[in-house]
DNA sequence: GTTGTACCTTGACTTGAGTCAAATGCTTCG
DNA sequence: CGAAGCATTTGACTCAAGTCAAGGTACAAC
């Protein structure tokens, strides 16, 4: 009889493919956390003990500290982070505040380091969940070295639409001032950026966006040719 | 009799840790290749053939084209480039310039996805290198968000030193154009703000750079407390 | 040489985003 | 309800970095 957190493993994007052994083997040394809204999972510069799985809820990461507050990127439901932290053995690099409330599944972080030297599967794996997160990465740094906020936002509101055509609505995955910081703006010029928006489509109510075409948004988010 | 390109091998950290037999194996799997400096290794979009480790000389990280060019870093002897989109054929999503002659270990990358899947040594230590790499994009991408020109600068200079302590010299990575994309500002900023730091003991001639004390020049790139 | 061609620097001016400060809303809590 | 406490918006002003436009400077080719 299969242990009764492999369900919730099938659910996470870093584990779904796996063999239901491997599963099997995780889901024994995994366990269930509850966190709530604005409260802090981990900080920065803290040892490395586990790989927060998210199964329900989210949470934004952000290095540094007050003003000089840096957000890295929203992460939600299916999704992970920690595993460089993790595997290197090495502190947190950022912390995590919880942006709703929700359920992570936390794996030790030791033994997941032992279980990757051992299982090709989940080394492999690993290996491809991160190159996946490498490329994002990147894609952040391309935009934000060449863009201005006004295509950085435009972009960043289609990323967040779950299709790519006509017209939407969906909620901002945290407050205006964190997406402000994901976007390497102040939340002043955020409101200010997506006032000018409105005459691209572009409707804010609260943290819900409505966008009538997604079409008309992407000519501002690349007005030259397209590099993703 | 081991295979002529093993030694080559240990000298590429993605490699070094690597027991012999799997060595052999990706000898036999790989070529040398010389490249000159300026040309272009491979460009934004194409299909991942090869996994580019540096012997000698190395290349610049490049996204975008144009005047919407993003340098995202420069890569040297021992490291190597592309591991993320050859693990999962997709796109390559930057271009690789030369910053000098060399000569570069090419692994195909569709041999190398297979022996990921076999190998679970070669497996785990790409997952190691690829957490290692993530962590330096985490903060590449902090540091633009908070800092400003003169901080990134002195920091970007510090690290470009080998030493920690008192004075050093050394050679710029690439052109001043390619270092101030580097930092996301433009060459004519960079130019200024180099200017600046002369006051903070740091001189420039042609692309040799000068540093009369390391620890002064820290003090500019972090007055705030210490975050890696 | 001198002509060319990059790369880099400098200066003057512009601008996008930041800063500071004052409303406005929205919740929470007594 | 009203006060307190945030998050967000708006407005006026500032400033860091970008843009545009000359110069230098170094090296390569003729």
């Amino acid at each position: 009889m299969p242990h009764p957190r492999v369900p919730f493993l099938k659910k996470i994007q870093l584990f779904a493919p796996l063999p239901e052994a491997t599963l099997e083997r995780i889901a024994e040394i995994s366990g269930l956390q509850r966190f709530s809204d604005h409260g802090f999972l981990f900080r920065e510069g803290e040892e490395p003990d586990f790989v927060y799985c998210f199964i329900e809820g989210g949470v934004v990461l952000v290095g540094g500290v007050g003003s000089q507050e840096a957000v890295i990127e929203f992460f939600g439901p299916g999704e992970s982070v920690l595993l460089p932290a993790a595997l290197l053995g090495l502190p947190y690099l950022v912390s995590a505040r919880a942006t709703s409330d929700g359920q992570a599944l936390l794996i030790p972080a030791g033994k997941l380091r032992s279980l990757i030297d051992e299982d090709v599967a989940l080394a492999a794996q690993c290996a491809r969940v991160l190159s996946r997160h490498w490329r994002v990465l990147i894609n952040q740094i391309k935009e934000i070295k060449t863009q201005g906020a006004a295509e950085r936002l435009a972009h960043f509101l289609i990323s967040q639409a779950e299709k790519t055509h006509g017209p939407v609505a969906f909620a901002l995955p945290g407050m205006k001032k964190e997406v402000a910081t994901r976007l390497g703006i102040k939340p002043e010029t955020l409101s200010r950026t997506l006032r000018k928006l409105r005459d691209f489509g572009v409707e804010s109510d609260g943290d819900t966006i409505r966008i009538s075409s997604l079409e008309r948004l992407a000519e501002i988010a690349n007005p030259r040719a397209g590099g993703e």
